[in-house]
DNA sequence: CGCGAGCTTGACGTTGTTCAACTAGAGTGG
DNA sequence: CCACTCTAGTTGAACAACGTCAAGCTCGCG
């Protein structure tokens, strides 16, 4: 949620430039670039502050960050995870709020700040450069929806089914992977307890669905896993 | 979620004139009118149901709708419930995927549907147009946002309170109001079974939390009510 | 070698769901 | 006008799901 999947329209590492050549010109480009910051994010980073004005939109050109929000007792819930290329922090584009969460790195990340107000002038000039970034713009937000459907009528393990579904197919894009997520955090992911994920992942490596080794995941029976994140 | 609150900027019934001509010429406004249809719905009509294309946007006049996510099981999820006056189903403007929920009357309501390409064709042509129903999605989004984390860290007596807070707050204006859900929809909104939102409601009514008889409610204790709601 | 953070496991208590029984009111047909 | 039925609402008890706690483990690092 929260984020523009790019990856449909372009793969190289110029990216922005050319999504945003198919709508802009030359000249406006060059004024983004003017008024942009490149940066690298460690593990563990801040990239935007639940709380603060939004005053950037941040383009990720690699790595994967969480959004995270904190509640007034300090307990987290994870979001959404996401890997490079997207367009992190759009809604606070148009959402005049302090940022409702905030984006982390999970992975070292290259980052490109653009300032909100360069981007918006362009939007409101080229109203088909606006609808299309509306139309990535919904289409995470039926993720958001998605994920919200999922933790109102699932059970535990059919949460976790999912996130670990979501995890091969929308951020490392195969069965076997190196989470970059402790146990705890897939917790505040799948919003249970620590202990309820260790217990369901040990229950599945006896039953073959996943091997997992420290950091090392791998999923081998896809299909049952899938039938657990349908049932519930 | 999912609507874009036009309230601030109008209340008279002619308000989606009103608001279309801050952007769009008079010429354009008729070829809505003319590309549009007037109906009325009674309680628990379905406006657009679930699973299928998104060909139209409604402008919902007078009434109250919900959202309404059907699962495999047939068991109902109620995502939001909205009062006029509102544009219900924008996100599928955009989205090209067929609509993710039903939007059905809970009380009698007057609906305009616009056919989506029109309204897209003038969006792609009005950046300023595009830009502003952008930031009502946004903030539409936000709503949903919360939501999820109410969802993800309260219990059943700080989700209860949330609904009766939202209600009063979002819905009805007014502290005290005569509800058009029964408990089971009620349920279905706060996410757990009628017995629990019975139980919960008489206990706060002997506490003079609340006083309700049959569909009438009234907040006496609102302060206690946001506490609830506060510690979850 | 020892410390600490993250991980793992099992026992236990709390929370929430399910089930079953009962009540009240609305609608129907004799 | 009175059974009859159907639905919504209500209550309590049994049961299952989940979180919390406490203890032990593993691994990396000083």
């Amino acid at each position: 949620m929260y984020t523009w999947d790019m990856e449909s329209i372009l793969h190289n590492s110029n990216w922005l430039k050319r999504i945003a050549l198919q709508f802009i010109t030359e000249k406006d480009f060059e004024k983004i670039e003017r008024t942009s910051v490149n940066l690298k994010f460690k593990k563990n980073e801040i990239i935007l502050k639940q709380g603060n004005k939004p005053t950037h939109i941040a383009f990720m050109q690699s790595g994967v960050v969480k959004f995270n929000y904190e509640n007034e007792l300090n307990k987290n819930i994870i979001l959404s995870l996401v890997a490079a290329p997207k367009i992190l922090g759009g809604a606070n584009l148009f959402y005049k709020d302090n940022n409702l969460f905030s984006i982390i790195a999970v992975e070292d990340c290259e980052i490109i700040l653009i300032d909100s107000n360069v981007l918006l002038d362009l939007l409101r000039n080229n109203g088909k450069f606006a609808v299309a970034l509306f139309q990535v713009a919904s289409d995470m937000f039926k993720k958001s929806i998605l994920n919200f459907i999922s933790l109102a009528n699932k059970q535990k393990e059919g949460r976790i089914a999912d996130i670990i579904l979501y995890l091969s197919e929308n951020v490392y894009h195969s069965n076997s992977f190196n989470l970059s997520l402790t146990r705890k955090e897939l917790a505040e992911f799948a919003c249970c307890s620590p202990e309820n994920v260790i217990m369901t992942l040990s229950k599945w490596q006896t039953e073959k669905i996943i091997d997992m080794s420290k950091k090392h995941f791998e999923i081998i029976n896809i299909e049952k896993l899938k039938h657990i994140s349908k049932i519930g």
